[in-house]
DNA sequence: CACGCTAGCTTGTGATGCAAGGTAGCATCG
DNA sequence: CGATGCTACCTTGCATCACAAGCTAGCGTG
């Protein structure tokens, strides 16, 4: 069953992922496997690297992330990733629409607004 | 501004569309133009019939809504949807899940459960 | 120099939102 | 009684996206 609920969060998830990955650069630079290793410890926003990775190519080609390698103490060079300023208000912006639809599905699910 | 504005609510509705209906027929029996004008009615949840009908289809498909055609005083017969016992067991665990994920994405936008 | 770990990225698939278009019942108007 | 228009259902084609699986490559150790 566990399985039936991973794939409704998955679902849940989309669209969603992008401006979870964005709150995460606010507070500082991170790479790949460490954003990956972030949302691993959140549950219902876990995510593999095969769909981080696309996600992080999006956002930089869509300019609301910088990136600058640097080298690793311990392996290859890592890609580190950081909101640009087109990036800070492009997260403002999709945070403001996530709590107007949030607040909006919640509205529906508790039965609000209902004139019948 | 207003059409960005569009594509970020659509991004965050992919995926809980679902849940939205079902939370609607849990309320009472409705027909497909019927339902996307209930969605329409409410900021952030508009979805066009193109995008309900094959909804509908799945759900139906799942076994999580039941039809009844209906005779309508003004047109062409209606087709009614209404939640299956399955449909209504499924409402409450998407419910719980998509409360789940809310709480999680709230809380990396406020800067929860910040170990740093 | 082979193995294994870390790290980044690509490919292929399936699901899904959506615009556009298609079919059809029913009523009204000339 | 044919044309027009409204309501209602549904399909087609396309673009997007999450995801599993797999690939490349740097680096260190035995």
């Amino acid at each position: 069953m566990a399985r039936v609920r991973d794939e409704r969060a998955s679902q849940f998830r989309k669209g969603a992922l992008e401006l979870v990955i964005l709150a995460l650069l606010d507070r500082g630079e991170l790479y790949g496997v460490e954003i990956v290793d972030r949302l691993a410890e959140r549950p219902g926003l876990e995510a593999s690297a095969g769909t981080i990775y696309p996600l992080l190519s999006r956002l930089k080609k869509a300019g609301v992330v910088d990136t600058t390698w640097r080298e690793s103490p311990v392996g290859p060079p890592r890609k580190y990733y950081r909101l640009s300023p087109a990036g800070a208000s492009e997260l403002t912006e999709m945070t403001r629409s996530w709590r107007d639809i949030a607040a909006a599905i919640d509205d529906v699910l508790t039965g609000g607004a209902d004139d019948a």
